[in-house]
This record gives structure tokens, sequence and C-alpha cells, in this order.
DNA sequence: AACTGACCATTTAAACAAATCGGTCAGAAA
DNA sequence: TTTCTGACCGATTTGTTTAAATGGTCAGTT
């Protein structure tokens, strides 16, 4: 028996490849399922074998990214000791992750058709990943005694929030305007300035 | 001479009334100037002998209600003496001013079209003012030595930026569904939350 | 098991006409 | 003069029809 001799990439994952391409470029909706089979050299009833439908192949693309994302957050931050940089941890990777979305053409001006049921749950599930990641900082700070949240579920929730939040301002407010990297570092200033006050918040003691 | 004897509304008053009415039912685009003159029993022509244009009669809705909410809520903060006070009451005057436009559907998911440039600047105008008002909240917790900000303009903006995020982030997340009175409560207990936190960042001795 | 061309029902795009829109203006009404 | 109006204009929106493209299926080939 001979392995691969080369590191031959299963068609599906050829397939999310340039559908990834694709969305990105013209976004999902301009995107038809004729052009990803062309870019493929391949049949469109073929992706039909390896995707039930659109919507699938879609959320196939957008869970293999954010479970890129949660990977290399849990490793950068699992190596950390102190919650507090933790947390701050945390924010920077997201910010990229954000970046990473908006080049992509992801998310922006151009992604307000509204998320069908099925990729709204991605985002959901997704959501609530983040958010066990950042209970577990909490109660790490929690019990070394550094942090005082009542409840760190609403706690995580609310720093949740407030993150996508500012970067839903931020979006609104480079509405139209591309973004340059100036505008990038404000953003990151301000997510960091945020995580500071908000981790003084948790550690004050009256 | 002959004081009125009814208090006699301006007549560009009665119009920014019947405007304020239909654009709060079908939204500002859908509102035609034939209709608000229908409304008040007038030709359509004579709306314009009062308001250069609709784009200006829209903007002067807009900034009437934002003058509203500037009075009470200065009104409502100059009473009180502590600034962390004054923070949480700012926070919760800028709820109720919220839920009123949503109510009116002055904002919300049938707010898409872009703002054109004239009013774009009377958000911006407001958002200057109601800067102006936490900056000086800050400025007396400074002096008084309860906060510690290394740059005022920065953390007002700041401030009022995640109070902004959180309520785009709700609006986001109730799109499509109407929006019940328990909502309303969830948002102002997070929005509650986060001002707590904020100010205890501010408060933060190391 | 992996793949395809031909096919279908539905959605979207294009094109054109008709209605409606915001806005103007000469002149009537007060 | 100040306030108001009907008639009118170019531009935008809307309605309608027709053609093309799209997502999806399936019998059958490789």
């Amino acid at each position: 028996m001979v392995t691969d001799r080369e590191p031959k990439e299963d068609k599906a994952d050829l397939i999310l490849s340039a559908a990834q391409k694709l969305f990105g470029l013209y976004g999902a909706e301009k995107t038809s399922m004729r052009e990803i089979a062309d870019d493929l050299h391949m049949s469109k009833a073929s992706l039909y074998y390896y995707f039930p439908d659109k919507e699938n192949l879609y959320k196939a693309v957008i869970e293999k990214e954010q479970a890129e994302f949660l990977d290399t957050l849990e490793k950068d931050i699992q190596d950390n000791t102190d919650p507090a940089e933790s947390l701050r941890r945390y924010a920077l990777n997201r910010l990229s992750y954000f970046k990473y979305l908006v080049n992509l053409g992801r998310i922006g001006p151009a992604s307000i058709p509204d998320f069908k049921p099925l990729i709204a749950d991605s985002f959901k599930a997704f959501r609530e990943k983040e958010k066990k990641i950042v209970m577990q900082i909490l109660e790490k700070g929690e019990s070394s005694g550094q942090f005082k949240t009542n409840n760190t579920y609403e706690v995580a929730t609310l720093f949740l929030d407030i993150m996508r939040g500012l970067r839903s301002i931020f979006l609104n407010n480079k509405k139209l305007f591309s973004i340059n990297d100036e505008d990038y570092k404000q953003l990151s200033h301000q997510v960091a300035a945020a995580t500071d006050i908000f981790i003084k918040g948790l550690m004050y003691k009256e």
C-alpha cells in the first residue's frame, strides 16, 4: 500500500478554497455555483456531490475561518498565566480576525444581505465558543482574587458585546470609504483602551 | 394692539410637527412632500416657503428632537454633584432617547438608507455636544480626584462609542423582530453594567 | 464512488412606459 | 409686502413584461 505521494488535498477542500476565494471577491450573493465550478474546471453538478446546497457551502467556508481563529486564539492564550494579559491578547487576536474578514470582504458595507437562519446559527455558535474562552479567563482571574465578577457569564457577554460594538461603530463611521492602516490603528487604540479600563473595572477594590 | 388669543403655533412649527408625525409613520424616504401638505390642508408649494427643501425639513425635525434631549439631559445632570452618578444618569437618559427614537421609527431596521451629508453633519454635531457634556463630567471627576483619565477627550469618545456600540449590537440582535419591554430591560441592564465597570475602571488606584 | 449534461422551476436582470417625486415660478390672495 | 397656490418641469421611482441566469435535480456515464 502506497501513501499519498502528493499531499492530495481533499476535493471538498478544493471546492471550499475556490468558494472562499470567489465569495471574497464578489460576495456570496453575487457568486454563482457555476462560477465556482468553472474556476475548478468541473461541472456545477459535481459541487452538489460534496455540498448539499449553496448555503451549506457558504456555511462551511465561514466555519472553516472561525475554527482557524479559535485555534490560534486558544494556543495564544493557554501559554499565558495572567488573566488580565490573556484578556488583552484576546482583544488583539480578535481584532486581527476582524481585519482579516474585512480585507476578505466577508464583513463590511456590502454585507447587508440578511444572513439566513443557517448562517446566523453559525455566528451564534461561534460567539458562544468565544464566550466560553473569555469566561475561562474571567474565572481564572476570579479564583486568583484579581477579578471581582458577580456573574462571569454576564460579564463575558458584556465584554464581547462591547468589543463587537466598537467594531460595529468603526464600520459605520468608515462606511463608503475604504479603510486604511491609520483607521485600524485608531480602532486598535480604542479597543486596547476599552480593554484596559474594563480590566481595571474588574480589579477595582473598595 | 391685541396679543395672540390662542398660543398660535408658528406655521413652520406646524409643518415640523406634521413632518415629524409622517416621517415617524412611514420613514423620511417614503413620505412625500405632497402627503405632508395634504395632512396640513395646504399646498405643497407652501412648504417650500418655510423650508428650502425636503432634506432641510428632515434635518429640522431631527435637530428639534436632539435639542429636546440635550436640554433634559443638561437639566438632569447639573443638579447632581457626584460625577459617577452623573455618568450613570447620562446613560439612563441616553437610553430613554434611544427608545424614543426607535418607537418613532427614526432608527431601526428600516433606517438603512444612507444619510446624506447634511443629515450626517447633524448627527456629528449632536455627538460632539454629547461629548462635551461627558467631558465636563469627567473633568469634574478628575479635579475632585475621583477619576484618573489621562485624556478626557479620548475617554469621553470611548465611553460614548461603547454606549453607541451596545445599542447597535442590540438593534442587530433584534433585527426583524419587534422589540418588547423585556428586551429593553436587558439592554438597560447591560448599559448599566458597562457604565459601572467603566466608572470603576476610571476610579482604579494602583 | 465520482462525476456529468440536460433539464426544470424560480429568481433576477433588462427594457420600457407610466406615475410620482422634489422642486420652481408667475401670479393670486391677504 | 407677506403668505400662499396651481400649473408645470426634469428626474427618479414604480409597474409590467420579457429574456436570461441561477440554484438545484437526476438519469445515466466513467
